[in-house]
DNA sequence: CTCCTTCCGTACGCTGCCGTATGCATACGG
DNA sequence: CCGTATGCATACGGCAGCGTACGGAAGGAG
């Protein structure tokens, strides 16, 4: 019955969680983002109560959206637990603006107690997924625990470290990184 | 000569710090700054020609500064490359604000250049202390590359990743990890 | 075709922040 | 004890962004 023909609520998501990856939190703004959708505001308040509904629904779809989708494509195909990480691993490379977009949204969560929480579930549920996999070739609980730990901060801090390895590639010492974690 | 007994350009400097650890460099607005000093931008701009003005110099002595303090706490009392990491992960865990601080810092480099480039700066030096260390008891020159990268992006990434562990606290876990990188 | 829902454009008042200007207070140097 | 430099308070104009109001356009339902 609705002739959402024009700019859909979830296009005003979309372009909000862009400009989210690009410039934090504070810069996602009202004007902004219709500008970025090449309209003016005049149809946001339609969709949305005030500006804080927008960041509720942005990071409603995110939380629910872009969760398991590394798990997943892990998944698919089947194998044994290293051979599923590696799959991890090389699908975690791939998504290059959805890095950009958990980056931000975890430094928002440093700051802002409810995405904090929405932010916990997502590693509980990614180290849940993680664990009986390091469990398969890792006899010791506490070191599994380790290296999903590892695995993590890996994920989250390999964009965030910015050093430059000599004549060594970021990518090849990544992946000596990973061949560390699955000794 | 001078009489800077009110506010000194150092109390600003270190107030903008603060408020860059506790909101990100969009929290850091001149008036904001001068409430928690309890006075008004009256005399900011004696000290400052404009805000950028501000953040740079903030930039300068947080670099200069805050870089090597881990380091130099590390090495104090010498012993073998084992030794002086196992005391580097107990050192870093003190430095509650300066981590905060930092990850803001870090997630204004995603988007400055001006600030990447001293991030760079800085992770270069650790990497470069970081290296000899694992070299004492690695062999493989590339697994000592991975390992570098894991202990940096662990130091960065513990307190951005918020899963929970079980009965297991996080610190533990943390050790964990450590004991990994060092076996 | 007509109506009605949905969305867009525009204008408005308000707030927060920047950078400037100007006079005042206060602490030191002579 | 006085003069001067330094820092502070206050006021101002300007800009950006929020939320509101209201009129208009455009597509689907009947």
């Amino acid at each position: 019955m609705p002739a959402h023909l024009r700019t859909t609520k979830a296009a005003w998501i979309e372009a909000g969680l862009r400009a989210l990856a690009a410039g934090g939190p504070d810069a996602v703004r009202v004007e902004t983002v219709a500008a970025a959708l090449q309209v003016t505001k005049g149809g946001f308040y339609h969709h949305f109560r005030d500006r804080q509904t927008l960041l509720d629904a942005m990071l409603d779809t995110w939380e629910e959206t872009l969760v398991d989708r590394a798990i997943e494509s892990s998944d698919r195909g089947g194998g044994d637990g290293r051979t599923r990480l590696r799959r991890l691993f090389s699908a975690a490379n791939a998504g290059e603006d959805l890095l950009a977009l958990e980056l931000s949204v975890r430094d928002w969560a440093r700051r802002n107690a409810a995405v904090a929480a929405r932010v916990r579930r997502v590693d509980d549920r990614r180290l849940a997924y993680l664990r009986p996999l390091f469990a398969e070739f890792c006899d010791d609980p506490a070191d599994v625990e380790g290296r999903c730990l590892l695995v993590l901060t890996l994920f989250v801090g390999e964009s965030l470290v910015s050093a430059t390895h000599g004549r060594r590639t970021r990518p090849a010492v990544a992946a000596a990184a990973v061949r560390h974690l699955l000794r």
